[in-house]
RNA sequence: GGUCGAUUAGCUCAGUUGGUUAGAGCGCUCGCCUCACAUGCGAGAGGUCCGGGGUUCGAGUCCCUGAUCGACCACCA
């Protein structure tokens, strides 16, 4: 069996096959029945057409870790999978597959267009499913949903229909966000603000011909102006009126007066408005009704109209001067600056750095533009919100998420849910086409006719926000609004895990949502992902070509290294750095501690055998050091790991684990075991190691499984089972501590042990010992303690420090190599002959100035009667028992220094 | 313009409520193909804890301030 084994761990052999079981055996299926408490984490369903990247590899390997150590503690764990019909992304993306074949959108027609979407999303949309199963989650796939699928469309009209019912949604006739390439109307937080370099042109406006007033500057044709200043002339095209502030004694006399807007022959007014503010600019302000949303507010104040001057793709259309119309918003911004120039009307320009909003999805510049939209009304929904993250019911980790959530909430808008899309949710809002009566009908089945006049009905032709159907994924995932099985033992979920940048897109309104239709928050814990860059600190991005593909990374270091290297590559919350032009630098590391837990399991296969599994407790009697000592570090590693996990601290989880399989585990008791093992040290010593290293190596496996899976189970699948053992690791308990086994007098003892063991090799590294030469080592312990456990370490001492004599015995000043161990203990190695002794006069001699510099340290603090007040007494004593050990040793070493004297 | 992060070894990161000589991995140097593992074993070098003030017996840790990088929010045209 064991030489069947090769000596490397090759994940490719055994990861898809394991996943393949494990999803055949049931193990992440879910019992809605079980009646046992629920561990429940709403996936962010990734966008149907989209492909793995690292930011999923991020936060899927961390969810799945929560789930897999729920499971394993004994909760009723489930993770659905789901992905997202994402409205714009993806009819984006058919559009530009169209467009290729020469065809735009309208040119097939609604019905054919979406109807060539869902056949696109039939054929790639599975692909990001494969790429989850491909890192190991353990997601519940009959559960599957899509955002677009009949229940879930389902729950959407229902939502829509009841927040119209409580007045909650509501159609609006606005300035809301406009995409002119996506051709939609954009939420606000769809909107990204992006810091511009541009311009600020001062722009004159001429007072109306017979309006005359004092204190203005003049053209060269005497006629008297106002100055305004704009990022965007080419929208003055559209202006109504001109705005100052009504307590501006500059243009009080003005206000109702009225100026002549250049280049259209319009006359607009000036009007007063508290929203001016005076002293930027020049304290007068062009207003745009149809272009700017302040300005729309403006205007609805003072009763300006609304003037709209382009067409949906922010082209100038028939409402803009002649000499405008066709041209594109930038072209005209252009043409209107050099038309003021040339008129001598442009007073000046200026670099200006402001926030301009773009498109989420294209990139495009947003066009504020006017139109009728429908609105959910945030502030009803947000107070609950906001009151039950304050009570604590809701928690963000890290924390200060909370309080940016809450400024969002406390400064929430009304959400602009309709977009002029083919692909997504329609909008159930029907209208009678009946001109007398124009009723609006909002109804959970479709209307066959206008329920008032009994006339012909049409539907709204806009779909709803992608995240309209996101923000109830916590219950209509589970069925709602049906009252189901599912619903009653998963509502509320237990933790989310997500990328920060979603907060307000989501997270935000996933709590609203949740408290709205069901009554209790979504979900208890938010955990809140940092990003993954790339080694220069960018964004991974297609454009910058610096990405790094998930899979690439299965299929050259394994799942397992990939999980691990995310998990612990971060701390809380934190970004990630990675490089994607060395991969074996950030992935090599995963590989080989999973090749490490593979080869530790492979000496337990050669040296365990075929013997069935003997529990601890039946040879507690033979129990040594290392093996007391194996247990005690084990139960405290699991306890640490534990909480880590319970405070969603994954990287102290992973580092811990790995510290002790590494550096407890593999580095020293499998060396101090060997000899027991191979059945050196008589059967009683050996039927204890076998106990202690089946025992600890089972526990190991269990606490790294949540992280490292496929590994963890393939060397756990081949160790002695004990009796009732589940037939899979991930299906096995979680380990507890145990606290009988915490020993902290063998846990010092060790650490001596330790202390002489590395104390040794550094003398033969630092003698230049070939390891085959023989070097008798003498020690002479502090205590009849040490001694004691150095004469019971005999054996494993010297094959871990490869010195084949020991003698225990007094160095008597004879000319050898020595230290002096922190607990005292004092070794030598007789070296006459072997050593240059002037290079060991000046070790001693560094050595001694070294601990001399840190006693006069601390004789000169435990002097300061401050510190001797004021600190706790603990600390103070600690520094005497530091002082008297540096003094000791310097004694000592005075003393080796002294017996060299003289000596060639 | 607000708010919030980050800055510790060449690189990627830990460092719990202030208290032994500030840690790990990778990289580097040296020695090892030692019968689980060379994806390994052992040893070692390497740090003005971003700068400047302050509080304290004591500061990587707390306060103030500056710098650099980053994120989020924002209707100053």
């Amino acid at each position: 069996m064991a030489e069947a084994l090769p000596p490397t761990y090759d994940p490719k052999q055994n990861e898809a096959s394991l996943y393949q079981w494990w999803e055949e055996q049931g193990f992440f299926h879910a019992d809605e029945s079980s009646g046992k408490r629920a561990y429940v984490i709403p996936i962010p369903p990734p966008n149907v057409t989209a492909r793995l990247h690292m930011g999923h590899g991020l936060n899927n390997t961390i969810q799945d870790a929560l789930v897999r150590w729920r499971r394993m503690q004994g909760w009723e764990a489930l993770w659905i999978p789901g992905s997202d019909h994402a409205g714009i992304a993806t009819q984006n993306v058919v559009e530009r597959l169209i467009a290729q074949e020469g065809k735009s959108r309208d040119d097939l027609g609604r019905e054919a267009f979406v109807a060539r979407v869902w056949e696109f999303v039939h054929k790639t949309g599975g692909e990001i499913f494969d790429q989850l199963r491909a890192i190991g989650c353990s997601l519940d796939w009959p559960r599957a949903r899509f955002t677009l699928d009949e229940g879930l469309s389902r729950a959407v009209r229902e939502v829509f229909v009841r927040l119209y019912e409580k007045d909650l949604v509501y159609r609006g006739h606005r300035i809301i966000n406009w995409c002119p390439r996506c051709l939609t109307a954009l939420s606000d937080e769809e909107a990204e603000t992006q810091e511009t370099h541009g311009r600020l042109w001062h722009l004159r406006y001429p007072l109306a011909e017979g309006v005359e007033a004092d204190g203005l500057p003049r053209l060269a044709d005497g006629r008297a102006y106002m100055v305004v200043a704009t990022t965007r002339p080419e929208t003055m095209l559209g202006d109504t009126c001109v705005a100052v502030h009504p307590d501006d004694e500059r243009y009080t006399s003005l206000v109702g007066k009225e100026l002549e807007l250049p280049l259209t022959g319009r006359r607009i007014p000036v009007v007063a408005d508290t929203y001016v503010d005076p002293a930027f600019g020049s304290g007068a302000v062009k207003i745009t009704p149809a272009h700017d949303p302040n300005d729309f507010e403006v205007a609805q104040r003072v009763g300006a109209p609304a003037l709209d001057v382009m067409t949906p793709e922010a082209v100038m259309n028939d409402a803009a001067p002649e000499r405008f119309r066709g041209m594109d918003r930038f072209e005209a911004r252009r043409a209107v600056v050099a038309a003021f120039d040339e008129l001598g009307l442009l007073e000046k320009t200026e670099d200006h750095t402001h926030a301009v909003p773009h498109c989420y999805r294209c990139d495009t510049v947003v066009e504020p533009r006017l139109s009728d939209q429908w609105f959910v009304r945030m502030a009803p929904l947000g107070a609950p919100a906001l009151q039950a993250w304050r009570d604590g019911q809701v928690r963000f980790h890290p924390e200060r998420f909370g309080r940016i959530y809450e400024h969002w909430l406390e400064n929430i808008r009304d959400w602009c849910i309709s977009r002029q899309l083919w692909w997504g949710h329609r909008i159930p809002v029907w209208y009678c086409r009946n001109a007398e009566c124009r009723e609006t009908v909002v109804a959970r089945e479709d209307p066959a006719a206008c329920p008032k006049c009994g006339g012909a009905v049409e539907q709204d032709p806009d779909v709803l926000d992608t995240w309209f159907s996101s923000w109830l994924w916590p219950f209509s995932t589970l069925g709602w609004p049906d009252q189901t099985p599912d619903l009653d033992a998963f509502y509320p979920n237990s933790t989310l895990v997500s990328g920060q940048d979603i907060l307000f897109f989501w997270i935000a309104r996933m709590i609203m949502g949740g408290l709205e239709f069901m009554g209790r928050v979504p979900f208890q814990d938010v955990y809140l992902t940092g990003m993954v860059r790339d080694h220069l600190g960018r964004k991974m991005s297609k454009s910058l070509g610096n990405g790094i593909d998930p899979l690439v990374v299965v299929q050259h270091f394994g799942a397992d290294a990939l999980r691990y290297t995310v998990i612990t590559g971060a701390g809380q919350g934190q970004d990630q750095y990675l490089n994607y032009q060395d991969l074996e630098l950030a992935f090599g590391p995963g590989r080989n501690f999973a090749n490490k837990l593979w080869n530790a399991g492979r000496f337990a296969l050669m040296t365990l055998g075929d013997a069935p599994r003997v529990p601890v407790e039946s040879v507690a009697g033979s129990l040594e050091l290392a093996d007391r000592w194996i247990l005690s570090r084990l139960s405290r590693a699991t306890a640490d790991v534990t909480t880590s996990l319970e405070r969603f601290r994954f990287q102290d989880a992973g580092q811990r684990a790995y510290d002790f399989v590494w550096g407890d585990l593999a580095d020293w008791y499998l060396e101090m075991a060997k000899p027991r093992l191979y059945g050196d040290m008589g059967d009683a010593s050996r039927d204890a190691a076998r106990a202690v290293l089946a025992e600890v190596l089972d526990r190991s496996m269990r606490l790294l499984h949540p992280i490292m899976p496929f590994i963890t189970e393939t060397v756990w699948q081949r160790l002695p089972r004990a009796e009732g053992d589940a037939p899979s690791l991930m299906v096995s308990r979680w380990p507890e501590p145990v606290a009988a086994w915490e020993d902290a007098s063998a846990e010092a003892a060790f650490a001596e042990l330790q202390d002489v063991v590395v104390e040794v090799r550094r003398m033969r590294q630092e003698y230049g010992i070939q390891p085959g030469v023989r070097v008798p080592l003498r020690a002479v312990p502090a205590s009849a303690e040490v001694q004691a456990m150095l004469d019971a370490s005999r054996r494993a001492l010297g094959d871990l420090a490869r010195v084949d004599e020991l003698s225990f015995g007094a160095a008597n000043g004879e000319v050898g190599a020595s230290a002096v161990l922190r607990s005292g203990t004092e070794l030598f190695l007789p070296l006459a002959g072997v050593i240059d002794l002037d290079r060991e006069r000046k070790r001693l001699r560094d050595e001694a100035t070294k601990l001399e510099g840190l006693a006069v340290g601390t004789e000169k603090k435990l002097s300061n009667e401050s510190f001797v007040a004021k600190a706790p007494a603990e600390v103070v004593e600690r520094e005497r028992e530091k002082l008297a050990g540096y003094r000791e040793q310097v004694e000592k070493l005075r003393g080796k220094l002294a017996a060299l004297e003289g000596v060639q």
